[in-house]
DNA sequence: TGTACATCAGTGAACGCGCGTTCACTGATGTAC
DNA sequence: TGTACATCAGTGAACGCGCGTTCACTGATGTAC
């Protein structure tokens, strides 16, 4: 009876369901977390049949992907941001700190990211093909930075920045850190300050 | 017809069906990981009714539970252990080298033990009572290896180092670092280089 | 401009599956007398 | 030492659920002439 509005008219054909999918999962993602990232959920909050998305994905494991490399994209983005942005004596900690910041924001998200990267044993440093990647921020950046004997130490130092990211990025939401994390001011000031004590808990080094 | 040998006979009781639940878990987790490991399928490989765990734990997430916090009682013995063979000059890099052995050569009981933690929101440091947990022994090992000004410091000495460990576990199994692994002649000569290397992708420091 | 038709992108019902959990039950054990 | 009985620790069938995926279908779109 009533004439549907634009809002709650939508045509039969989608337009972009492909995208119009993603951006449901990732509502969800937002919303229940990554245990509730079921296709069908993924399908019912676009508002379509379950069996709507096979038109645009294999299967789940292909929806799940673009989920994850659409993350690592605008990681990479963001990294790429905090890079051209920092001071150029310091550019290492800006990043890992704009590293640890995207995943602490947005930890559904990573958990999709990073569980994609595992079931391929492979992060996605080759993805989406350009120079605009997350790795290679990080790697030009510590190659700039630091004074690497050998291009052996820029590989493990590399390894070593990434990891402490990952790690802090995946440990900074238990409970052990509350008092530290209001007595630095809030979340972010922690996890600089972790970030900045990397290594740091060495014998005979000082800051 | 034939008589039952000893490993085919099973008493209607089991006489330890708890432990004999977390070993089947671990057996799982083994073989299958951590996917695979639904209450039914241990109860299936500890050969008893998909009933018969409710005797013994209250719920799917109460057994998870007991299988994590054997894992990070084992853990602490580990640490404890390589403490204790570790040179007194340098007595940090042993245990994290040993942590992250710990989870790398389990690689699935540690995502458990993750897991659970993460549902808690909360590291199991309190569990089990005793001083023999593995967060206290990182923690005396900072304590007494860095030169660390004020208690601040050396609760972010500790939370930097506990993250780098973990990241490390997490992120060693990619195939990016294979080619590192084998020039530096196996897994653990890699993990020991990227531990060393943490904290040395700064400027202004040598090894 | 109009029409025929192939193709595209949805629907909705159905499939089989393994899951966590509950239930009434029964066999085994141990204790009181 | 023997018996009655409460309690413990299993069984196995059943429940409802949400899942991934398939299928025959149909409405909408776009292209050829």
């Amino acid at each position: 009876m009533s004439e549907p509005t634009a809002s709650e008219s939508r045509p039969y054909h989608h337009g972009d369901l492909r995208r119009a999918l993603i951006d449901a999962a990732r509502r969800l993602l937002e919303a229940e977390g990554p245990a509730a990232l079921s296709l069908r959920a993924v399908a019912r909050e676009a508002g379509v049949s379950p069996a709507a998305p096979y038109h645009h994905f294999k299967d789940k494991a292909q929806l799940l992907d673009a989920v994850a490399d659409e993350g690592w994209l605008i990681m990479s983005r963001t990294l790429t941001e905090a890079l051209s942005q920092a001071p150029a004596e310091d550019r290492l900690n800006p990043v890992m700190l704009a590293y640890v910041r995207f995943a602490r924001e947005r930890p559904a998200l990573y958990r999709v990211m990073y569980d994609a990267a595992r079931i391929k044993e492979s992060l996605p440093l080759e993805a989406s093909g350009g120079q605009d990647r997350a790795y290679e921020r990080i790697r030009a950046t510590v190659v700039e930075q630091g004074t690497q004997p050998t291009p052996l130490d820029v590989e493990l130092a590399i390894t070593a920045a990434w990891c402490a990211a990952h790690g802090l990025a995946e440990m900074a939401g238990f409970r052990q850190f509350e008092p530290l994390k209001s007595e630095l001011g809030g979340e972010v000031p922690f996890l600089d300050a972790v970030l900045h004590h990397m290594g740091l808990y060495r014998s005979g080094r000082t800051a």
